[in-house]
RNA sequence: GGGCAGGUACCGAAGCGGUCAAACGGGGCAGACUGUAAAUCUGCUGGCGGAACGCCUUCGGAGGUUCGAAUCCUCCCCUGCCCA
């Protein structure tokens, strides 16, 4: 193939999905060069320690990542230690709480591991910012500091709102984004990754990449993927994620709940489908030739297939039916064993881990939320004998079954 | 350093001496309806409690006034705005 072939195939591959590429054609001739000179670009994704749960709106951007790898490019993932253990101090934000660089590290570790789900092992450098933040010169922030007026701080749309709601926002704040830029300059970065909230971080590595006479690198955003209330963005913050640890059934669950009108961008942004099958999905939803609920089983089953496989994602795709469709009890139910062999039920539910504190218990008995071997309970007084296996649910998927130690005594009452 | 306005439950936000575990909205949970959808409607949403208009803990922190405080006073901490 002709490296002019090359060079588009490369460009509609890192186009395919993105929001915005800027700028494009500064993209297109650090491919070309690339590939006249046979040098793999750096490619770069900041990540977060302070937070290493992953979910499937971090998969957008490494899977974006990961293509990149595999067009022969070299993936670096830079780990924020050193900023994760500045924390935040303004204390309005939890979202960054302090670290200390142990905890970092072991972040770290399990963010790598989650994010292995998505990247291919080769062709990846893992590096840590406080390795060249940590011995930054005051002098030298200063300098770079230098580089971007508050007006232009202010542009970034957060700080704005903010600013404008009067929340505080702390100085240091303001570093932030020229620390992410430094990380640019350390790795040299060519281009780089993130969500489209990243922009202004990711502009301000081009503005200091300049300064230190550097090619600016080029932004490739991928789209903001919803979570699963169907309105914000996917986070952690707002529970609204499904996590890449989640396991199949439960992945497959939380899929099935996301509204109708997501379907179609999970298949494009999760489940990683062409442009193409999304269309034509969306076509075949529109005129109502494929049915809502099947679509979206199919986009679940596709998710849960690409981290689990095709056979533990069958089974979710089985177990749910069995649980929701047919009013089943799931397969495997936990088993709680407790050492008395008759409590009140409003007992029995906090001991078997169901519901937080007696008084939920009874609200939810009250609620009739309570099924004791599939009745529904209203009594929350009711005693329940133990001394045979009983299934307790609370709602459509808490469930236990429940029995006494086998070798327990009858706790003698008055 | 000074002036002003604020710090209330998961979040936003009322309350400003008792009837406040604290209005209202959001979120969450549950019920109805369903495709576990979404939307909608209803209920619940500090803990304890054989079910009390009962007890305990909560309204930035520590003290104080009062029969009684989220509500008043004092000091402290934090935030925003303005002035220096």
């Amino acid at each position: 193939m002709s490296n002019k072939m090359r060079l588009e195939e490369q460009l509609q591959i890192i186009a395919d999905g993105a929001a915005e590429i800027l700028p494009e054609e500064e993209l297109r001739q650090k491919l070309e060069r690339s590939l006249r000179d046979g040098r793999p670009l750096v490619v770069k994704l900041g990540c977060d320690p302070s937070k290493p749960d992953l979910h499937l709106g971090h998969a957008v951007v490494l899977h974006k990542l990961r293509q990149f790898q595999e067009l022969g490019h070299q993936a670096v993932l830079i780990i924020g230690d050193f900023t994760a253990t500045i924390g935040d101090p303004s204390g309005r934000s939890k979202t960054r709480p302090q670290l200390t660089l142990e905890e970092t590290r072991q972040n770290a570790q399990t963010y790598v591991d989650q994010a292995m789900k998505v990247l291919l092992p080769e062709r990846l450098t893992i590096r840590f910012n406080s390795e060249w933040l940590e011995g930054l010169r005051f002098r030298e922030l200063i300098r770079v500091a230098a580089q971007c007026t508050v007006a232009q701080m202010l542009e970034r749309e957060d700080f704005a709102r903010r600013y404008e709601r009067g929340d505080p926002i702390s100085l240091h704040e303001f570093l932030y984004p020229l620390a992410q830029a430094l990380d640019s300059v350390a790795i040299c970065a060519d281009i780089e990754l993130g969500g489209t909230d990243q922009r202004f971080n990711l502009l301000m590595g081009r503005h200091i990449q300049r300064f230190y006479g550097q090619e600016p690198q080029c932004l490739v955003l991928m789209p903001l993927l919803e979570g699963t209330d169907g309105a914000e963005k996917m986070s952690k913050s707002l529970g609204n994620y499904i996590a890449l640890t989640d396991p199949p059934q439960e992945m497959f669950g939380k899929l099935m709940s996301i509204p109708d009108s997501l379907i179609v961008r999970y298949y494009r942004l999760a489940a990683f489908a062409s442009e193409e099958d999304a269309r034509r999905m969306d076509e075949q939803l529109r005129i109502g030739q494929l049915h809502p609920r099947d679509a979206k089983a199919f986009v679940a089953q596709r998710i849960v297939a690409f981290y689990y496989g095709e056979e533990a994602a069958r089974r979710a795709a089985e177990e749910f039916d069995r649980i929701f469709k047919y009013h089943e009890l799931p397969s495997e139910v936990p088993e709680v064993v407790l050492p008395a062999s008759e409590l009140p039920i409003v007992d029995v539910l906090v001991q078997a881990g169901l519901v937080p504190s007696r008084s939920e218990a009874r609200r939810q008995i009250q609620q009739g939320a309570v099924r004791l071997d599939g009745e529904r309970v209203t009594d929350w007084a009711l005693r329940v004998d133990l001394s045979r296996a009983r299934i307790l649910a609370v709602g459509k998927r808490r469930f236990a079954r429940v029995r006494t130690a086998a070798d327990a005594r009858p706790v003698a009452n008055s």
